[in-house]
DNA sequence: TAAATATGTAAGTATTTGCTTACAAATATA
DNA sequence: TATATTTGTAAGCAAATACTTACATATTTA
């Protein structure tokens, strides 16, 4: 399990969204996290490595725990990339002209 | 190359994001959008075939070419659950506590 | 200090992914 | 009609992915 590892490959799996989504309500220890999900704590534990290694959360030792937090700046990558396309779903069909009249200029 | 098919895995590699943003700006040929790679003109069709079946192109028979055309809609799901999270990278400090407040009720 | 708790990591595995080459099929052109 | 063009798809393959179980290592608590 190595190789790419960037934002998009990170929230393209569903237990890593999910797992973003618990964070951002609050920081988690990982036995907590792992209580929501019915695969192994082991699982969760290399999820949670890959999200850390991307930057999306942050992992803070207290005692013999590991809170994680989530650090989801990074998301923004993925927001500047969607943001050119919002045209496409916003009925605005001005502006999705203006956009094509531009792209091809 | 069967098994998942969401919007998020389809954007997940670059190769199809970057098709994406070539037939954004207007439909083409799927022999023109292989052209700006270097993989292989079959490696292409698949990444199109995924793009389609997902829904983020529209495949347009015209003679013996089919056109691409861009139909991102699909991308406002992945902008919805983005946009829970603009608040960790939009430096609204008092909008980061009021999602958190929120998110703990 | 011994036992319990919280976690990381290694090794193994089935499946998925992203590519390749080879070939088939449809349409256009000479 | 013969040939060129545009494309899909099958088969094969190496690598990546998402798990599992087993075990090691801290830290806390009894």
């Amino acid at each position: 399990m190595e190789a790419r590892r960037d934002v998009f490959q990170a929230i393209s799996d569903p237990t890593r969204r999910e797992i973003i989504n618990l964070v951002s309500a609050k920081p988690l220890n990982l036995n907590s996290i792992a209580d929501n999900f019915t695969i192994s704590r082991p699982a969760i534990s290399q999820h949670i490595k890959i999200l850390s290694e991307c930057g999306l959360i942050l992992v803070v030792q207290k005692g013999r725990e590991r809170y994680c937090e989530a650090k989801l700046d990074k998301l923004k990558e993925v927001s500047d990339w969607i943001e050119k396309y919002t045209v496409f779903w916003n009925n605005k069909l001005d502006a999705l002209g203006q956009f094509l009249e531009k792209k091809e200029q």
